[in-house]
DNA sequence: AGGCGAATGTAACGGATTGGACATTCTCGA
DNA sequence: TCGAGAATGTCCAATCCGTTACATTCGCCT
């Protein structure tokens, strides 16, 4: 049992000062393997006896001998480089591999200008209707749910109402796809009427023979890697969070002060725990 | 200059005890982190006054002088890898940078061990109920957009009727919840009722002191990056795909014949473009 | 063989560390 | 407002650590 389970497993139990050193040993495990009673003490601003009682209640025999746990794990972890290897094959390698190279492909084919590129439509629209196919659900749903704290007049499209949604975009609007081969039928009609309509379309797609290629000059192709039987939405993900984080530093203070009524408004409902 | 450098540079100068003292060190290297100058002497077969004057020979002031190299160059080893995102200094680098790292961290913390443990329920369990907070909404719809193509009965569950909808749980089914500091009152609450309701929680969370630790000991800590302003649902969805890759695995023919036929239906619909 | 210097071990001391007994403060409820 | 019990801090004793001074042993050269 690691030091962080033996901590889950107390953590309802714990007084407010342990919570303090639960923190800071979490924070640094290396406070733990290496300090001695008095630094933890200090560092948590705290007294030495409460360190002890910390390790006596997660059910060591004393600080000692949590030390002694603590030493032995991060050995393991510094031993560890060794075994790293030999799950590079196994299929989570694999597909942290994969994942890891799409991330990275993202950096080589999006510079920061492409980037702006596609985001500055999310700027100055009046409206932003954003649309997915199925598999890219997961990319527009964080695309909306980032777009909404950072400014105004953000629409999601769901599938069986895009006819009706759409019918209030107009010029001086932006909408911004989400779709891969293969391409769903209603997003791409979708699609084909909110340019029809005069709208700016941005599309995150997979390649210039995409559909959304041909409808806009604001597109950007990303490499989707299978993870088990299925296209992986993280690629969409990871640039939908960069987009609204383009987004939000052009918005500057408008976009801090509606973070900041947002929050308010949540805090006031005790929407979060604790 | 290393340890190993040090006493590389030394090594024609040392005596027959410094010599197997060097030895020691070099073979297991945390010796000299976490050990007393009794341990090594007793490791060596040696006298304390050997250690230290080892230490001097090698231009420190002391044991504990070199015992503080030491212990700085593993505290750099086990930390090397999250100093590297703040090299990056383009907001674009900086953002694929941590989330390479936040993918790279799912393959350290979470063995392939703990990938089943956390999947197996949702592989065995007569129905799925998926909660989650708000920002981690695109990690639970990942989740439930692949594993209904694999498997019946999954129940996405909205924050607006998280009450009226696990009505339906019973002992035998699985709930997983995706949620992160800060936690949200109503996901904390319904993963509380599900316990309760016998089902068995698996919990995608941040760290040891999340509420959903205590609830159960099938959970996971992601670390969670922050893209722009808001922290990214990327590890999320890549866990919550790995999850649905894994549950496919486990279920071989049951799922490949679910997948064919929800092809064959949207196929029929002409759901797909061209 | 003897003596000299290096190498190593023994002993002692000041300081730091841990763990526990005791005192104080805080918190919650009657 | 008061009191009981938990939480936390202060203080102290026993131990252990690192360091240094001193004694002993070993090896080599004359």
């Amino acid at each position: 049992m690691t030091i962080d389970e033996l901590i889950a497993a107390a953590s309802d139990r714990l007084t407010p000062v342990e919570r303090r050193i639960a923190e800071a040993i979490l924070a640094d495990p290396t406070l733990l393997a290496f300090g001695t009673v008095s630094d933890l003490a200090q560092k948590v601003g705290s007294s030495r006896p409460s360190i002890v009682r910390f390790g006596v209640k997660l059910g060591f025999q004393g600080y000692a001998d949590m030390r002694e746990h603590a030493r032995r794990s991060v050995s393991a972890k510094l031993s560890r480089p060794s075994q790293r290897i030999r799950q590079q094959d196994s299929s989570l390698g694999r597909a942290t591999a994969a994942l890891t190279e799409a991330i990275r492909g993202l950096l080589d084919k999006i510079g920061s200008e492409q980037l702006s590129t596609l985001g500055a439509p999310m700027v100055s629209a009046n409206h932003v209707w954003i649309l997915s196919g199925e598999t890219s659900r997961a990319g527009a749903h964080a695309m909306f749910s980032g777009l909404t704290m950072v400014r105004p007049n953000v629409h999601l499209i769901t599938e069986h109402s895009s006819g009706r949604d759409l019918s209030g975009a107009a010029p001086g609007d932006a909408a911004i796809v989400f779709d891969f081969a293969r391409y769903r039928r209603h997003t791409v009609t979708a699609a084909r009427s909110a340019v029809d309509l005069g709208v700016h379309l941005v599309a995150i797609t997979d390649g210039p023979l995409s559909p959304y290629a041909a409808m806009t000059e604001t597109w950007c192709a990303l490499d989707i890697p299978a993870i088990g039987p299925f296209d992986s939405s993280v690629p969409s993900v990871a640039i939908a969070e960069m987009l609204v984080a383009y987004v939000a530093r052009q918005l500057q203070d408008e976009a801090r002060s509606r973070i900041d009524r947002t929050e308010a408004l949540w805090q006031a409902t005790e929407i979060y725990w604790e």
